[in-house]
Formats: structure tokens, C-alpha cells, sequence
DNA sequence: TAGGTTAACGTAATATATACGCTAAGTTTA
DNA sequence: TAAACTTAGCGTATATATTACGTTAACCTA
């Protein structure tokens, strides 16, 4: 028995105007669910691995490369409309919003939607981007999530803002800065925000060398 | 571009004598790789989901129902020999090792063999195999999985002995037993091991409906 | 200058994790 | 039958993380 494979992909951005996450979406261009809002993606055409095929289509829809890409997992239409055997892997990938903005006229085609948000979307695709959040959350308690998503240089508000519109909960400030100070891998910089209507937060930014260091020594125990 | 898709099974279980993960190995009876030790599986040769397609070969091979059932990933093989396209979905299960035995006369077919001591396998399987376990690691953390493996009663100490296997570390006795004593789910029976050389430990048994309970009020904060 | 807003520091209480000493209750062996 | 051995099971002290919340400082706007 032989199947399409299709790929579907949800990137994940976050909107630091409205403090939440965003997920991209295009409008089908072809049957079925011509004309509806979906998940970008498409069939594996080439013989490569599957994060390969979903980089490469990725690339072509928003001609930037994504930071960070992961599988989320495999599904199997079990309603194919056509006798045509289907099947899907799922991967998710993070994009920062300043990277990749679609064309003001094309904002038919492509935009960023907010999660809390989302339309109802076809096939399987509502649940696929469930699944990609729940992944990206657990990510997050491990690996260095907000920074694909953050500008290089940031306050730490900003960054509270994040995991408060990824975990959904709303989270002390003052626990959260000292969280955050004790996490090697931010570092704090000589320089200041600039432009605000309030007092100027000291800007952070994400250290690469300090991080890897310590993921080495991060080794939890069983309970 | 049509594609073939197998399943593979990583089914883990646990030997209480060895105080060791497993992991069912079978020999292949046809090419490619005939005759090597490899994950049983097969190819999906029915309109559903890919669990389903699993769950039934596992019962195949096995005769029983694994009792836990999860997706580990989907993986596009790179290099496949024949003209053939080819993925596959690895699937990881949980079956205690008192429900399945390999029939003596066929020792040759099907074993349980150590995580530790996995000899090389053919295609990717050994990379599956490391990845499923990965897998099991985290979803311990967060879900009942060490009484799919244990029998319905135990003392505290096989426990201690599974979570060992498990992330090979060592624990400390009294810290695990107190540990679980906080867990409302694992709940001390009025019964006492019988038949062993030494004191007998109190029995325990797994709650379902207190996990239930305590399952929802554990959410964990970001940090 | 007053009022609003966020930054930034701090303290106390609680919960969790880690290290380790010790006694108890069985079995085995001499 | 007593001594030696093994694992069960209890407890205490310390360190580390988490949570709750009070307070002042710095900047903006009106």
C-alpha cells in the first residue's frame, strides 16, 4: 500500500505588540479546502528527510530560513476524501516576527494568526498545531525556546511576556527577574531601552557559549 | 511521489531479575538484513492510523496487548537500497514482561534483550531504540509508567530498582522511599512479600483513581 | 510638581531535594 | 541458639528552589 506524505508545518512567532504567540497560515490555493485557511506545507517530492523537505518548503513560502525545527509527529488521514492514501508529518519551527512579515498585499495569502485566536481550521490541522504548542512548551523547559523568538537584545519584561503568552498564566515579576538572574546563559548588557513612555529597562541578551556549558551540567534526577 | 510506510515497534519491558530494561528483538525472516536480530513491525497495509496499524502488529507478534502505546517519531530512510520509497513511523510500548515470554522454541525469533547490551542494528533501529527511550525517560515524569511494567503489587525497593534502569543512576533508598510515600497514588497494601531471603518488604499497588485526581492539579509552572 | 508606570531590590515562609545516621525484622550460617 | 548478614524502614539536618508579597527607584506624561 503506498501513501502520500505530506509535510505540514507550524511556525511559530510571537508579537511583542500584543504579547502573544502567533502560528502562520496561508490560504489554499488548491482542492480540497480551496480557499481556507491551513497550515503551510506540502507533499515530500524529493528523497531526502522529512525536516529536509519541510526546510526547503519553508524557504520557498517565506524566503527566510526558520531557526529552529522540530518534528512534532505523524498522522495518518484516516478520511481520505480521494482514494488517494495520505499521510502527514508534522513539524513545527520558530521564526522571528522581524524576519518575516508577508508582503502587505499578500496579506490575503499568508498572515500571522494569534493562537488564542485561531480559526477553525481544516483536515486535522487544529489539532496538529495543539500538538506543536504542547511540544513548543515542553522545549521550553529545556532548551533555549525564547531566544529564536526574542530580538538579540531585550529587556527582561519582555521576555516575562513571552513565557507568560507560551505557558498562559500570568507569572510575579519580581520571581521572575530573579529566576532569570540565575540562569548563566542571560547576560545583562551596559545599555538601556530606548523609546519607551516609562522608566528604561537594562537590556539581556542570550549567551551561546555560557548556554552550552551548562546544559552539560543539566542532569535531573528521576523525581 | 508515493511512499511505502512500516512501523516499528520498540516494545520495553522489564526484568525484575536482571534489574534491566529490555526490548523485544526478532529475527528477520526476509530481505533486506535476513536472518539479523531487528524491530518487529511491518509495513502499513490498512486505512488507519498509524497506532492502530501497530497495536495490531504487536498483537501479532506477540499474541497480547501492549498496554501503553505511544508515537516516538516518523523517520524518512535516506538511503533505501531498492528503487523503493520508504518511511517509517517507530511506535514505543510498554508490556510487562510476565504477560509475554517468547515461546522456548522460538528463542530464535523473538528475545528480550537488554538495553544495555543491544547488539547493532540494521537500517535505523538503533538509532529508534535510543530515541524511544529518550522518550520513556520523560514520559515517567509525568505519567504513570512504571506500573505498566511492574506486577499489580510490589515493594517499594523494585520500584527503586525500575527508576534505576530506567535513567541509570543510583538512588538513595531512603530519599526514594520518601519520594513515593508523597505520590497519593501508590498506595501501601495490609500484604508483605513473600518467599524471599531477607525481611519482607510491605506490598504496594499503583491507585488509578488517585492518579486521576492528582494528575490535574499538576501543572507546572514555567520555571 | 503630582500621578502613573514599570524597573529593580529585598525578606520571609514554604516546599522540595539531598546527604547520611540509625534501628528493626527477617534469613542464613556456624 | 547466637552471630553475621541483608534489606526494610524511620528519622534528622542541610541545602536549594519555589512562592508570596512589601518597598523604593527611575523615568514618563500631564
Amino acid at each position: 500500500m503506498l501513501f502520500k506524505i505530506a509535510v505540514d508545518c507550524i511556525i511559530f512567532t510571537y508579537d511583542q505588540q500584543a504579547h502573544q504567540l502567533q502560528v502562520l497560515l496561508i490560504r489554499r490555493e488548491n482542492a480540497p479546502a480551496q480557499g481556507e485557511w491551513a497550515l503551510p506545507g506540502g507533499f515530500v517530492d524529493q528523497l531526502e528527510d522529512f525536516a529536509v523537505t519541510a526546510a526547503r518548503k519553508l524557504r520557498q513560502e517565506t524566503g527566510v530560513d526558520v531557526s529552529y525545527l522540530e518534528q512534532v509527529q505523524a498522522y495518518a488521514l484516516t478520511d481520505p476524501t480521494a482514494g488517494q492514501r495520505l499521510a502527514s508529518v508534522a513539524y513545527y519551527a520558530l521564526l522571528d516576527v522581524a524576519h518575516y512579515a508577508p508582503a502587505a498585499d499578500r496579506t490575503h495569502y499568508a498572515q500571522w494568526v494569534d493562537l488564542a485566536q485561531l480559526p477553525v481550521l481544516p483536515f486535522d490541522h487544529g489539532q496538529k498545531v495543539q500538538d506543536a504548542w504542547r511540544r513548543l512548551q515542553e522545549a521550553a523547559r529545556h532548551r533555549p525556546v525564547p531566544f529564536h523568538l526574542l530580538p538579540r537584545k531585550f529587556p527582561l519584561n519582555h521576555l516575562q511576556k513571552f513565557y507568560e503568552a507560551l505557558y498562559q498564566v500570568p507569572l510575579d515579576n519580581r520571581n521572575f527577574r530573579k529566576w532569570v538572574k540565575g540562569l548563566p546563559y542571560v547576560e545583562a548588557l551596559a545599555e538601556v531601552e530606548q523609546g519607551v513612555s516609562h522608566r528604561p529597562s537594562q537590556l539581556y541578551q542570550f549567551n551561546t557559549a555560557a548556554y552550552s556549558a551548562y546544559e552539560q551540567i543539566t542532569q535531573r534526577t528521576p523525581y
